[in-house]
DNA sequence: GCAGTTCACATACCGACGGTATGCGAGGGT
DNA sequence: ACCCTCGCATACCGTCGGTATGTGAACTGC
């Protein structure tokens, strides 16, 4: 019940049953990873550096994601994009008709962008990093597809005028997008600047 | 006036004066690097295939761009704002009225943007590179600037309803570099909708 | 038109980093 | 009690970005 860690110098033990210790190892992986991508970026650093602060070593790190460094990010990219999205959704679950869910929705996303730790790894490296594609689809999973179901809803309740709802949920995407890596870097003062744009854009958008 | 290289194996002449040399040796760079860049991203292209692909050596891109690799691509980059600004520009100007000279440039940023080449370098990779906020100060010299001079005019003719400006700018910054990301990965059937999506939501900020 | 200087490169070399092949030893089934 | 599994550790390699130094043609002043 007890796994000693094969180690030359010293030993380090640790506890637990195997899978309990890898998914420790797992998640110990992941926090790192992501602490160290938010504040210096992918690029900015190394796979040595994660392993060393998460006290494992580079074996370790492929064991668990085969496609080395960028596996890694791909796995944290993902763990924010769920936590984003999770977000949007109570924030607009807390909401009764469609209109106000939109809003609070778009305020939450923007709210959660404006995280510095989200920010990084989400707008700036995710795209650069798996390319667009695949970001485009991770983000389409996550808090894209809750803006679509919103708009939809609010198309069919004559809310806003009939249309593509496709279309209008990708230029929203990217409005809000910019607006919290405008947030991410500027005075906490902006914030009700550009939270009350977004919301007369919105607005503009009933019929 | 003959520019003799001084190459172990064989002997390479080049013609010219020195300076002109000089600035030929950097557009072939410039060109090489935005190409590259440009196909196979900032992180899958190495100096060694850039200058072996220029003819020179890493010797004249450190000489050229003493920043090395991240510098070169900043050049390229400032590049690729100034064309894009200057296509923007250049749509805004031919209209007449404030109105049309808004939706013609933005139709004219959508349009630059799909642009792959464009695309990739600016869009992509610029922000991961250089940093948001320089790449951020960037697009305010460039695009970013003729937008919100042509927000001001609409709100200072009453076009558009009285609001600060800076923010909304942001926001269809924002909007406006999505859609261009969208365009140059989809069918160019979408390039009707989307810019259809932007007419209307730009319709939708008049009073 | 010649001597000395400049400078636009070329060459050689280095440290760091991402990735891989292999070894090991404690779980866990039989 | 045995052996196999597998979650790691260790050692090693190729590549890549960057730098220090050399070189010779283009310029400068006399």
């Amino acid at each position: 019940m007890r796994y000693h860690r094969y180690v030359k110098g010293d030993t380090v033990t640790r506890t637990g049953t195997r899978t309990e210790q890898k998914e420790r190892t797992r998640r110990t992986l992941l926090a790192t990873g992501r602490r160290l991508f938010a504040t210096r970026g992918y690029a900015g650093v190394g796979v040595a550096e994660i392993v060393r602060e998460s006290g494992v070593t580079k074996g370790a790190l492929y064991h668990h994601f085969s496609g080395g460094k960028t596996d890694l990010f791909r796995a944290v990219l993902e763990d924010v994009h769920r936590e984003v999205a999770g977000r949007v959704a109570a924030a607009a679950e807390a909401e009764g008709d469609p209109w106000a869910r939109l809003k609070a929705g778009c305020a939450a996303f923007v709210a959660a962008g404006a995280d510095p730790e989200v920010q990084r790894i989400m707008l700036i490296d995710g795209p650069a990093v798996l390319g667009w594609n695949e970001w485009r689809a991770l983000d389409e999973a996550a808090a894209f597809q809750h803006l679509t179901e919103a708009l939809s809803a609010l198309v069919a309740d004559g809310t806003i005028p009939a249309q593509p709802v496709a279309p209008l949920a990708r230029l929203l995407s990217g409005a809000m997008n910019e607006a919290a890596l405008w947030l991410a870097q500027s005075a906490p003062a902006d914030l009700a600047g550009t939270q009350a744009a977004l919301s007369r854009l919105l607005d503009a958008l009933r019929a």
